[in-house]
DNA sequence: GTTAAATTTATCGTGTGCGATATAATCTTA
DNA sequence: TAAGATTATATCGCACACGATAAATTTAAC
């Protein structure tokens, strides 16, 4: 008996994984047009926002991204305004990610995108809320 | 009374989605690259398996891809011999993409990828299961 | 205490994604 | 049937991701 393929699109689960980042990605793009910000560059903002001030490691810790995407976008956010980057006396190797003033202001710009997202989105709050807690699990298998 | 800012990084959808989306990528890395496959690669070739032959756009529906993002990603797929592009006499403005025989074999080759996948990610099927309902749920909601 | 290993950030190269625009071909309709 | 709209693909520019490597600093081993 021949076995069927797994290799069949709408089976896979990396597929609408992927598909959904990218299209969730585009739907925050009109509100973070506003803020002048990117999406990765507004999930440091988030971070930043929860914690005033961290270094790049913890950064990339947070967010599982390595400082060769974080050191050119933190460039960036200091270009704009939006944060301070400072190396540490202690340990010179580390540099300290601080947001400035105006990247502390931002955050009340930014209050209303979780709901505008949420209402563009038009799920029931209970299944994003079982799909980002499956997810969660997930991210943490791979934490090391 | 103050109201709880939504904008902690816990309580976001986007961003487990988002890093998610990262991490599956990565754990395709070992196989892929035994294929000789990225993984934007690895999607266009899943169609392909499927349908064998059809036209950029139609990929492009398959895979909620632009233009912009396939054209180069076809030539490097015809440059490794896995593909090959030619001009529909119908109507010239249109590019079809048909496997070649080299592309045809490399699907042996994967059959084993979404097993291998699924014991890495090592969830319940059942979850895994809902959880791309859910997300091919989302992404039809988008499909214009 | 000197040196090798480890740590932290930065740099480089390749491959996407995607908005904006260009180009070429086809269709439409007055 | 010819101008304008539409369609299909390609090109360009910018911003990630990430493997590989480098550079600077600190820690640890001897």
């Amino acid at each position: 008996m021949k076995e069927k393929s797994h290799l069949l699109l709408k089976e896979q689960l990396c597929f609408p994984i992927y598909a959904t980042s990218r299209m969730v990605t585009r739907l925050y793009q009109p509100w973070l047009d506003k803020l002048g910000l990117t999406y990765p560059q507004y999930l440091v903002m988030l971070v930043l926002w929860e914690e005033q001030r961290l270094t790049v490691s913890q950064l990339g810790k947070r967010l599982y991204l390595n400082t060769n995407t974080l050191t050119p976008l933190l460039k960036k956010l200091r270009d704009k305004g939006m944060v301070a980057k400072e190396r540490s006396k202690d340990d010179e190797r580390t540099v300290h990610i601080e947001l400035t003033e105006k990247g502390q202001e931002l955050k009340a710009q930014a209050e209303d995108i979780p709901a505008n997202l949420l209402e563009a989105i038009d799920m029931p709050v209970e299944e994003l809320r079982q799909m980002r807690e499956w997810m969660w699990k997930l991210l943490g298998k791979f934490d090391d």
